[in-house]
DNA sequence: GCTGAAGACTTCAACTCTAAACTTCGAAGC
DNA sequence: GCTTCGAAGTTTAGAGTTGAAGTCTTCAGC
């Protein structure tokens, strides 16, 4: 019963014992991504812990800014694109109000709307968050050349493609 | 306040506009693989749903059958190789123990801790998801020839020993 | 052998998310 | 105009996670 975790290549001949039909090379890209996706979640939740940050803020920060100038955005659509129900939308902007990093007000052209907006603060630990994070990215990207760069982003984007028309 | 995502290089365009000592390059690769990672999970959860099972119980099979045979493991390593918390350990063997996905014991050569043990059922379910996965996955790679997925994994390969040195 | 300290799991309270019922507002139909 | 329906957010109850305190076991020092 071992302590530390098994490595990729090992993980995988196991699965392939324990069920023949599997391909190496898909399963090695396929638990590549999902590892590397949790440490790189990993290392993101330190440095904002760091800035006094949780994930759920930032997640809504990047949002924000994200369609730019005025930086609004209605609470539904928010939830809609972090894959978040309506209710915790409202009980996030709830903590964010409190924490001074967004507003909430009635949209008086369709009150039943709300509208959500970034304060100075808010934009300003975006900032923050955004230095901190491409240094980091810059270091995991580091032994990687511009064509290597340029061609794992390609690979990606193929495969991004490929699941989004498959979730439609 | 538009309701769909922005695209991938619109939201660079974006963030570039934001904060300017940013490269596109580094941006296209470190979005897509978190974009990819998110839309994977969420394919995923939905093929777990129709076997009836949640993606907290297919983490821990997974450890369980990535040891190998007997499938055994102590609760705090499951724990620590999911990034969870003991607490949150002990809980979920709870469920899947009423579920009968697992077993556990006390290990009597250390009466300090506990053995959780795979069932029959809970190998059978494992064997189950990763029929429908490969499928899935084979799915999500059919664009790619073989010396492209080979070059794709060398690469994950190589930011995921980059990030885990950075971890330590 | 006894005692104190450390390790592994469990228990408990507080927090966050989901699902579902509820409230409010706006738009159609009559 | 009045009613009904649908859309957007909020509220509430229940499930899962965390952090801290508690319990039980082992081991080292005496």
């Amino acid at each position: 019963m071992p302590d530390p975790q098994p490595s990729l290549d090992e993980q995988i001949a196991i699965y392939q014992r324990e069920y023949r039909d599997l391909d190496p090379q898909v399963e090695r890209v396929v638990n590549a991504l999902s590892r590397l996706d949790r440490r790189m979640s990993v290392a993101y939740g330190r440095q904002l812990a760091t800035l006094g940050l949780s994930g759920a803020e930032w997640e809504v920060l990047k949002e924000l800014v994200m369609v730019g100038s005025p930086y609004q955005l209605w609470p539904g659509t928010i939830a809609k694109r972090l894959g978040l129900t309506p209710a915790a939308m409202t009980h996030r902007i709830d903590r964010m109000l409190a924490a001074g990093l967004v507003t909430r007000e009635r949209d008086e052209e369709n009150r039943v709307r709300v509208i959500v907006g970034l304060t100075d603060e808010g934009r300003e630990k975006w900032l923050q968050v955004m230095r901190q994070a491409s240094a980091f990215e810059e270091y995991l990207l580091q032994d990687l050349n511009n064509e290597e760069r340029a061609q794992l982003g390609d690979l990606l984007i193929r495969l991004l493609d490929r699941v989004s028309t498959h979730l439609d």
